[in-house]
RNA sequence: AACCUGGUGGUGUAAUUGGUAACACAUCUGGUUUUGGUCCAGACAUUUCAGGUUCAAGUCCUGGCCGGGUUGCCA
């Protein structure tokens, strides 16, 4: 077990030395979504640190929309967004906030920089705003409307939110430098003409205030100390510092910038994710195989395990990527202790035991956790018509294969030791039923000759198995960088999903939604909300870590050689 | 090319602020095991390069090299 470490990084510390030298009391953080998607693991990033560093120190942090593009936004999202966070295990209290709801405010302010001649109302069209700008190695060029009347822009702006303008006539922009190396600070556009209904102020408004014209304004209304976002935003700094020292604001937030959690086989780009979603390549936001919360939660992963992901790969500027086996990993060391054991057949093949006597069903007992006693144990059905892996039963085997094969003893779990005696075939070679004997003295899985059986396998009562699908999946892309090549699209993994008919010990039937559990050798699952009495629907959220498929490849490259 | 910014094992982080590279994942070796799981033990880097300061440099200085971001009326 690992100690409760607080983590350390570049950010806690700026924050315990503002606390130190009481420039803060107490720190306020937010996490400010757009309520345009859904969240995904990226995000977890963010909210982590966000809540995370509030609750560290004693602090609190806001929830706030970022709602200033109504085109873009619904409620449905923003009611999503509380879930997934939620569900994190983070709360916001009565901190609940919306940059709508200082839409009124920021009107005002920017009256006030119009007055004191830092915003000017312009009328180029969007594309001789872009030409204007320059580029990179080219100063701008300023607009013809910059230096116009103080009063002509109060008066036009006026105008816009009266709505006598359609969109995109007319943009508000403030007065900065026209030559400023820093392209965001090339009089930037602070506010647009949108006719459209905003799901929070109705169609009060048909002028709306930009990102950077509200984001640090919202940070001082809300006394935000530490305002943190991600390395994209950099450029953006000047400008959030300058709004703040050329408006009454009544404080003056820092915002600080760390990297972006980028995970391999994954994607976090709202855009492409949509476009998975509406190309039909993944069954909606909440497939089990998207990045997004919702489709990792329905998946089987635990909040737990993405947090502790966060804690793990630790806040920083540089940017890499993480392995996503880590994740798998802390996954796994979760629900390793969590999970109770059952026992599912995902690829069944007969096994007829043939000295078994006929119709009688034995019951034998199966540990629900292999180390910890207190999660008891159940009663599992026995007989001479069982199900076992294909997979477990070689007709030629490889050297070191201690499952079943013709003449070999291996151990079904909890029950008894079974012999291999023959085998019958289809047409085609493939085996359709195994016999065996069994060894009556080896009740439990174990004889008192003390004899080594190497192999344990696990099994299911054919006449008292539950059916059920199995849905396995694998990362959605093929390369660890989806991007490889260029077009992400092309790398999709052609079987990341596969669905099966399985065959599951009775006690699953009645298995609870939400209860993660091992199937012995096979992996972590959870019921799929598709589920129902008449079908059961499992997920595998990982598989068990698998060292035997790695050593028969290396069998297989070894005979091969020679 | 301008501005901003980053560079420590395969990957992600750490290193008492100048004192001889630590942790996790991954990989590989062994051992235990009624899950080829878990667990246990071990292996794997001269810190982007070149100089310099110093008894001592991943940490400081100088100069290269390489990477990322920025030219929305998106956030």
């Amino acid at each position: 077990m690992c100690p409760p470490e607080t983590p350390t990084d570049f950010i806690r510390t700026i924050i315990q030395e503002d606390l130190a030298s009481g420039k803060h009391q107490s720190i306020v953080t937010r996490f400010p979504p757009e309520p345009n998607g859904f969240l995904h693991v990226g995000h977890a990033k963010a909210i982590c640190l966000d809540f995370g560093v509030a609750e560290e120190f004693g602090g609190r942090c806001h929830l706030r929309f970022d709602d200033t593009n109504p085109s873009k936004e619904e409620q449905l999202y923003a009611d999503a967004i509380q879930e997934d966070i939620r569900w994190l295990g983070f709360d916001w209290g009565e901190h609940l906030y919306h940059a709508s709801d200082y839409f009124e405010q920021l009107f005002e302010w920017a009256c006030h920089l119009i007055r004191e001649g830092h915003a000017y109302v312009d009328e180029q069209t969007a594309e001789e705003m872009r030409a204007n700008r320059g580029d990179l190695n080219h100063p701008g060029v300023d607009s013809p409307y910059r230096n116009r009347p103080r009063e002509e822009s109060m008066d036009l702006f006026l105008r816009m939110r009266a709505g006598e303008f359609e969109d995109g006539a007319k943009v508000l922009r403030a007065r900065i430098d026209m030559a400023s190396p820093n392209l965001t600070m090339r009089d930037p556009a602070i506010y647009r003409i949108q006719h459209s209904p905003h799901p929070r102020t109705g169609d009060q408004w048909c002028i709306y205030p930009m990102y950077d014209f509200a984001h640090g304004q919202s940070d001082a209304i809300e006394k935000i100390t530490h305002s943190l976002c991600t390395l994209e935003f950099e450029n953006h700094r000047p400008l959030y510092d300058w709004f703040l020292e050329h408006l009454p604001v009544p404080a003056k937030p820092r915002q600080y910038e760390f990297s972006r959690l980028n995970l391999s086989y994954t994607i976090t780009s709202k855009r492409k994710l949509k476009m998975l979603v509406d190309g039909g390549h993944v069954n909606g936001w909440d497939d089990p195989r998207m990045p997004t919360l919702c489709g990792m939660r329905r998946r089987g992963f635990t909040p737990q395990s993405i947090r502790a992901l966060c804690r793990e790969v630790g806040v920083t500027r540089t940017e890499g990527t993480v392995d996503f086996a880590l994740l798998q990993s802390l996954l796994r060391e979760e629900l390793n202790e969590t999970a109770e054991r059952r026992m599912a057949v995902l690829n069944p093949v007969k096994v007829i035991v043939e000295n078994w006597p006929q119709g009688k069903v034995e019951m034998v007992t199966a540990k629900n956790h292999p180390s910890d006693p207190l999660r008891g144990s159940r009663e599992v059905p026995f007989g001479g018509e069982l199900w076992i892996e294909r997979d477990d039963f070689r007709i030629e085997a490889p050297r070191k294969f201690f499952r079943l094969k013709p003449g070999a003893e291996v151990r079904f779990k909890y029950a008894y030791y079974l012999t291999c005696t023959g085998y019958e075939t289809d047409a085609d070679g493939e085996v359709t039923e195994i016999r065996c004997t069994y060894d009556p003295e080896s009740k439990g899985g174990n004889t008192e000759d003390g004899r080594k059986v190497k192999g344990t396998i696990h099994w299911v009562h054919a006449p008292s198995a539950a059916a059920a699908e199995m849905r396995l999946y694998d990362h959605l892309f093929r390369e660890p960088n989806p991007e490889e090549g260029g077009d992400f699209l092309q790398n999709l993994n052609p079987d990341s999903l596969k669905v099966v008919s399985a065959w599951v010990e009775p006690d699953l039937a009645q298995w609870p939604a939400k209860k993660a559990v091992q199937m012995e050798r096979l992996g972590y699952f959870c019921l799929d909300p598709d589920s129902s009495g008449e079908h059961l629907v499992f997920n595998r959220t990982v598989a068990l870590r698998d060292s035997w498929a790695k050593l028969e490849k290396k069998i297989q490259q070894g005979s091969a050689g020679t």
